[in-house]
DNA sequence: ATTATTGATGTAAGCGCTTACAAATAGGGT
DNA sequence: ACCCTATTTGTAAGCGCTTACATCAATAAT
C-alpha cells in the first residue's frame, strides 16, 4: 500500500497465493479444475492485487478470444442500433464480447475494418449484406474466422445469412400503395451500389408495379445516401416534378423522415396530397408525423438469432445455416389513396 | 498455392523475403529505418502472403495498443453518437482506434467494462460524466491509463474533462421559457441517480426560476429513463395534474420527442396550449413536429477536441487540461407563450 | 592508410498467459 | 502391503511480436 505499483500479473497472483502460475490460470479458467481449498486462497489473492488478466496475453496463449467483430455500415443512425443490441446481449449470454467497427458504406473501409478485427483476435465476425469482393471470404478463410451476414436474406447466397428478404418485403409494401390507388410512384432509395438490401429494395417496388401492370421503367428513382438531409433535398426534387409523384416510397424510415421533414417545409400535404412510405420500424417511424407506413423488421429476433448462429459456428457447432426473418407491413397515417385527379 | 494454409506470420515474411524478423517488424512500423531495397522486398513478402500483423502479440511486446476505449451510458438513441463518431474520426487522424462500449447507465456494468478495456490495453479512456466511484480512477491510475470525461464540464472536479455546463445550458433555456411567460413549469428529468448531466440539468431549471423570482421547489419533477416511451408517459402523467403546467421542460431530446408523441395523442396542443423544450438538439430535434425548442451543443468540436486531448494526454504531452464547449439556446416552434389563463 | 562515425540489419530476450506433459499425492481394490 | 487409477499441482514450452544491443559494412574524417 502506498508505493507506486505498476498492474500484478499472474506471476504476482501466482506467488502470493503459494502456487504455480499454472493453477492461477485454471482457477480463473476452469475452476473445477482445481481443489476447493487451493482456489479459495487464488482467488483472494486476486482480489487483494487487483489482478485482471492481460487480455492479449490471454488471447496469444489460448488462441482464442471469446470476441465476436461486427462491422456496420454506419452508426449515425438507429438503423442497425436496436438489432446490434440484440446481437450483444445474446453474444454475452453465450459469453462472448462484441467489438463494433463501422465501414461508413465503404467496401475499402470495411475490408480494412475485417482485417483489423481478424488481427484483434475476434473468433467470428458479423456482416451487413452479401455484397462483397470473394477475395474477403478467401481471407477469412484463411484465417479460419467463421463470419455470417445479417439484414439479408438470400437462399441463392452461398454465404450463411440471419436476416429478410429484402426484395419480398418492398413488394408486399409496395403492393399496399399500389391497392391504394397509386400509380405515379417514385422511389427514394439508399445507394444501390453494393448493397444488396438497397437492390432488393429498389427491385421489390418494381415487381410488385409489374404484377399490378404497371410500368416498373416508369418509376422515378433517386439514390442517395441513408442520412435525413438526403432524403429531404430528394423528397424537394421530386415534388417539382410535373407530373408530381402521388407516392414517395423511400428505402429506409430515415429518408422517409427527411422527406416527410422537407413537406412539412414546402406545404405539402401528407397523405392528403403525397403519401409517403418508410422501411425498418425504428422509433422514429412513430414520432414522425404524420407516422409512417412502413415494414417492420424485427430487429431484436434477427440479432438474437445471428449471434447464437454466429457462436455456434465459431464453437464449430454449426457448418452455418441461414435464418429468413419474416418482417410485416405496417400501416399508419403516412399513406393514404391519391388526391383525386385533376 | 493450394494448400490450405494458416496465417502467415512475421516469420514467414522475413523467411520469404530473406531477411529477418527484427526488420520486417521496422518495416512496418519506422519505414525509414530500414533501406529503400529492403523494404521493397519485405513490402512484397508481405502482400504476397497476405500477411496481417497479429494484434495480441503486438500490443503485448510493444506495451502500446494505440486504442482508446470510451464507455457510453447507451448506444440506443442518438445522443452519444454524433459526438462519438467525431471523435472517432478526430481519433483516426491521430493514429488511433476506438473501441467503445456501452454501460446501459449502470455503474456496475460501467466498471466492468473499464476493466475489460483495459485489460485489452487500451492506451487511453473516454469516460461519460464525473459521478464515478474513486475506487475506479485508482484501479485506471495503477494500470497507468490516463482518463479524460466528457459530455460534461465542471472546473470544480479533479479529473480533466471536455464537455459543457449542464447546469448553466439548462438555466439558460429556462429563462427563455420563463421570459416567454411560463410559471407552471415541468420537468421531466433522466435519472439522476449518478448522472451528474441530469442533475446539472435540474439544477439549471431551479436555478432559473430562483433567479425569476419563481419558486424552485414549486417545480414539477418526473425523473425517468431517457427512452422515447418513457417520455411519452411521464408527460401523460403531467397533463392529468390540475392545473396542468404550461411548460414541461426534458432532460433531453429523446424525451422531449415522447412527449410530443403523447401530445398528439392527447390531443393536447403544443405549443398553443403547453410547451415543450429539450436538450442536446440532435437531428429529432428538427424532425419532430413541432420542431424543438433546446440547446445545442456542438457535440462534433466536442468530440475533436475530446480526442486531442486524450491522445496527448496517452502520449505524455499533456497532463490533463479541461475545456469548456460553449452551447447555445435554440429556438423552433415548441415553445410559445403559455394560454391565456382561466 | 587508419580510425571514428553513421546506418542497416541480425540476435535474442522477453511481454503475460495457456496447456501438454510430468510429477506427486491420495484412495481403492486385491 | 502392493499396484493401479484418478486427481491435483507444477514445469516449461511456446503464442507472434518489439526492441535493446551486437554486429557489420560503408562512408567520412584524420
Amino acid at each position: 500500500m502506498g508505493k507506486t505499483r505498476s498492474a500484478p500479473t499472474l506471476n504476482d497472483v501466482a506467488k502470493a497465493a503459494g502456487v504455480s502460475t499454472a493453477t492461477v490460470s485454471r482457477c480463473l479458467n476452469s475452476p473445477d479444475r482445481v481443489i476447493e481449498a487451493t482456489r479459495q486462497r487464488v482467488m483472494q489473492a486476486v482480489e487483494s492485487l487487483g489482478y485482471t488478466p492481460n487480455f492479449a496475453a490471454r488471447v496469444m496463449a489460448a488462441k482464442r478470444s471469446f470476441t465476436i467483430g461486427a462491422i456496420i455500415p454506419t452508426m449515425d443512425n438507429a438503423i442497425f442500433a436496436r438489432g446490434l443490441q440484440a446481437f450483444q446481449d445474446q453474444l454475452h449470454e453465450n459469453g462472448y464480447t462484441l467489438l463494433v467497427s463501422s465501414s461508413a458504406y465503404d467496401p475499402e473501409a470495411e475490408r480494412e475494418q475485417i482485417r483489423t478485427l481478424v488481427a484483434r483476435g475476434a473468433d467470428g465476425l458479423l456482416l451487413i449484406g452479401h455484397a462483397r469482393d470473394a477475395e474477403i471470404y478467401e481471407y477469412l478463410e484463411r484465417h479460419q474466422v467463421p463470419s455470417l451476414v445479417a439484414w439479408s436474406y438470400d437462399p441463392e447466397a452461398q454465404r450463411p445469412s440471419v436476416g429478410f428478404r429484402n426484395t419480398g418485403a418492398m413488394c408486399e409494401l409496395a403492393r399496399s400503395v399500389i391497392s391504394a390507388g397509386h400509380q405515379r410512384i417514385a422511389m427514394i432509395s439508399g445507394m444501390t451500389q453494393g448493397n444488396d438490401r438497397a437492390q432488393g429494395r429498389v427491385q421489390g417496388v418494381r415487381q410488385a408495379m409489374a404484377e399490378c401492370g404497371l410500368d416498373p421503367s416508369a418509376l422515378t428513382l433517386i439514390e442517395t445516401a441513408y442520412e435525413i438531409d438526403k432524403g429531404a433535398e430528394a423528397f424537394g426534387r421530386l415534388m417539382a416534378l410535373t407530373p408530381r409523384p402521388t407516392a414517395v416510397m423511400c428505402g429506409n424510415d430515415v429518408l422517409a423522415a427527411g422527406a416527410l421533414r422537407e413537406a412539412r417545409k414546402l406545404g405539402v400535404q401528407v397523405p392528403e396530397q403525397v403519401s409517403v412510405t418508410g422501411f425498418d420500424d425504428i422509433e422514429l417511424a412513430e414520432i414522425v408525423s404524420p407516422a409512417l407506413t412502413t415494414v417492420h423488421v424485427p430487429h431484436r429476433e434477427m440479432g438474437r438469432k445471428a449471434a447464437c448462429e454466429l457462436t455456434a459456428m465459431v464453437e464449430g457447432k454449426s457448418e452455418g445455416r441461414s435464418i429468413c426473418i419474416n418482417t410485416r407491413v405496417v400501416s399508419r397515417n403516412s399513406l393514404a389513396e391519391p388526391p383525386i385527379q385533376t
